[in-house]
DNA sequence: TCATTCTCTTGATCCTTATCAAGCTGCGAT
DNA sequence: ATCGCAGCTTGATAAGGATCAAGAGAATGA
């Protein structure tokens, strides 16, 4: 039952290379559990008694304020969610909630503690994730601050079909409603943004994006690996852009 | 010398209760270097040779792209700024210029590495500090996301307050141009926005900031411990709001 | 002390984005 | 199939910010 887990979660690069003591301690404490959509996972403000491990489904994390609410990340398998809160045995700030049907793993924050403590390998992996959520953040950051909305959109459309291996279509992976939430902006202006992208080499037909003439998209989008990747770590993250997809989401 | 330093440097929660050898090896290959204001210190995309710490002076980290740039954070001693970026062996996501003649350590990256894999407690402490880092920047990006220009000032201005022990009254401790940068929006916008809060129980005269009506600004400005603290992990971080003050920035 | 420069302010205007209000569309449930 | 509900689109309008332009104030250096 453990070792079904352990092979799951190997695939973290969170756990690469790691004692299978230190992972048994982990895993022993942990519960696995499934979910049904929409159900709210994690509330911001409440103490961080676990680290959330996503096995299966999809997970949105968000934050509130005043009647209003951001996406601020879409989690898919298999990848942590708000390790930060955890190590620091602070309050969340961000909640959590499953778009789809989704097994977690709940790995208890003080055993999460532990294992950095005595494990040195273990912590250095740690490092490397939070600081690869930090670097995810600042580019989400950066996106906001330097880049206006068609920007963004445009930005975002390519960087998916790069990560896809540059494939001129693909289904979009979350809901739009999502997708706007996320970049900052109203659906209503993502709509019509997205309509727009038409006459500069993007058509978008309900869920469908296809790049029509890619120079001309790629111009506009201007992609910088200072906000855009190409690291892998933003995928990886706790806190991604809206998603690594699998390849079923690609079009012939 | 190297001692002088190390005790300075011991004031930082990232080497609280490391060991002399560790912190002995990590100084031993540092530079220690004073600046003139405006010099750039780093350059995003270029690799990350060398954690910076601040012992001295003030240093604004920013982010550019295409013609556009943006203040992202304003660091003040003692302080570490892009660890991320140190510890990932990655290209800096952003810039960083002195505001005033600084002093800045500067530790090489692979020997932070080195430390880090060699001491548990070390690693255990930069865990602690990249998690604040990240949580730090979540603040920032809900902040951009969720609250008004408006709302994002006055959070501002009654948080600086209350971090000098809920003074009535105080001094700017940043040039306006660089808070509207860090706050997303332009200087007219901030300059208007900060005259239109007079009504609100808040006057701006120049540097000085007087609050006037506390319970009209505080209902204003909403705090929430969600976007503003008060934990301590924003202020030490690599990433902080414009910043940690002095007692002399407070008014009678 | 004066001159230069940069920041900050103020005004007028334009552009972007949000809001409000209908419809439309697609999908799941009955 | 059809009903009902969400998500999405579209249109009209309003508000919030940006931009452009000019001038006032403050700090720096000769």
């Amino acid at each position: 039952m453990i070792d079904a887990i352990a092979e799951d979660v190997r695939k973290l690069r969170l756990f690469d290379g790691v004692a299978d003591t230190t992972l048994r301690k982990l895993l022993h404490a942990a519960y696995d559990q499934s979910f049904p959509p929409f159900v709210k996972l994690v509330e911001e403000g409440a103490p961080a008694d676990f680290l959330h491990l996503i096995l299966e489904g999809m997970v949105e994390v968000y934050a509130g304020a005043r009647q209003r609410e951001s996406t601020m990340a879409v989690v898919r398998p298999v990848s942590t969610f708000i390790l930060a809160a955890s190590v620091r045995d602070a309050p969340y700030l961000m909640s959590a909630r499953t778009l789809q049907r989704s097994r977690i793993l709940l790995i208890p924050s003080a055993d999460l503690r532990a294992a950095i403590a005595s494990d040195n390998h273990f912590a250095m992996n740690v490092v490397v994730e939070l600081a690869g959520c930090y670097r995810s953040m600042v580019r989400h950051a950066k996106n906001l601050k330097l880049r206006s909305t068609r920007e963004r959109i445009a930005a975002y459309l390519l960087r998916q079909s790069r990560i896809l291996g540059n494939v001129p279509g693909y289904i979009l992976p979350v809901e739009k409603r999502i997708l706007a939430s996320y970049m900052g902006m109203t659906p209503e202006n993502l709509s019509r943004a997205l309509k727009s992208l038409a006459e500069d080499g993007c058509k978008i037909d309900g869920q469908r994006v296809i790049i029509t003439d890619r120079a001309k998209f790629e111009a506009l989008a201007d992609l910088s690996p200072l906000l855009d990747g190409p690291d892998v770590e933003a995928s990886q993250a706790g806190v991604s852009l809206p998603l690594p997809l699998s390849d079923l989401q690609r079009l012939a």
